[in-house]
DNA sequence: GTATTTTCTTGATTTAGCTCATCACTTTGA
DNA sequence: TCAAAGTGATGAGCTAAATCAAGAAAATAC
């Protein structure tokens, strides 16, 4: 399958509606296929992050550095997700964060501008994105009840709703996506094998 | 200023767009006022969350209570925010959560079924819901952040961005939504006096 | 207007999780 | 191919913040 009849199919799938031969033309149009080798940024610290992509493969992840040099990682992207800051993408201003890919990444991507024209003109986009929202807000919701919880609940937490990225990300990103260090993840797990 | 004239401003500020007479007809049939006494609850723990309303006075904790009966405040919710647990409105599912009035409570609510009908015949509606929607995710990828602050870290932070919330909300209240103990923050608030 | 509840402060003690250090094991790359 | 970098485990000690306890101050209720 092409880059474009994934992208299709995801579309149509969250939104519940079919895109026409119009509808996928102006998105193929307009989306352009970029690749990543491992270790390159899709987004880097003080830039204004002008794009958006959607996922087609590979994985990457969302950090900051603190003044110690810490990477702070906030979010772990893999296929089907869309991948921006999404607060420089909306309001145009310097980001505070990286994007850096983890694998081998393709991306199907466009700008701001565009996506509002999506949005006007595809219905089926627009329904997309309205899902989204509404899963992201939801997703926010419950992951700042993480707060209040200890190491060990984070980590079930995660086991719980990311099964996948236990294989797919090293325990290292695994410890910064939860906020612990490395050395406290290993012993979690240590521990909850008894 | 009724009511509602304060509610079709606010859409109309935040959407960027006016509403005409029926938008403004169909809102006034669909939104019920309701009042709340001080402790009353929004929303039950258990139920579904039937209901979101506009705030237009008063204030609301939204909160969780541990195994130990300790309460975790997830959010504060004032003047002209909205009220709700999004995802029990959305997905029909019982809410973990509890909404209890802080002070006497005056909202604007409707349900679910009627809000799907606002944006698809008001666009001033639909526009408003979008630019809600993006603010939500930006300031969800900023708290997230938080979990790596320290608990001084959080505390200004706190004060940079919601100023108004330390005259509003007792000390009680706010370490509980930093996620810190009362006596912590107390002590933060003296050392930083130095 | 006084009793009662709630809020805030301060001290002493405990603890979860961090830091630092070391070692073994695996993967990557020139 | 073998050096370098990355990954994970474990121990020792440290520290930020929680817990427990008690009293003062403020707000609320009767």
């Amino acid at each position: 399958m092409s880059y474009f009849e994934a992208f299709f199919d995801y579309i149509q799938k969250i939104s519940g509606k079919l895109l026409s031969e119009d509808d996928e033309h102006l998105l193929t149009a307009h989306f352009k296929p970029r690749k990543l080798r491992k270790r390159q940024y899709f987004l880097q610290e003080g830039d204004v992050c002008k794009y958006i992509g959607y996922i087609v493969k590979g994985s990457a992840k969302t950090f900051t550095v603190d003044e110690k040099g810490h990477e702070h990682i906030l979010k772990l992207s893999v296929e089907n997700w869309w991948l921006t800051d999404f607060e420089s993408f909306y309001r145009l201003t310097p980001s505070r964060f990286n994007i850096e890919a983890l694998e081998e990444l393709e991306v199907l991507q466009t700008t701001h501008a565009e996506i509002e024209e999506f949005l006007k003109h595809i219905p089926a986009f627009s329904a997309m994105s309205n899902v989204i929202s509404q899963n992201n807000t939801i997703a926010a919701q419950k992951r700042m009840q993480a707060i209040n919880y200890s190491a060990e609940e984070r980590y079930e937490e995660l086991v719980s709703n990311y099964p996948h990225f236990l294989q797919r990300f090293s325990q290292n990103m695994i410890a910064s996506y939860l906020g612990l260090s490395s050395e406290t993840l290993s012993r979690i797990k240590k521990n909850i094998l008894k």
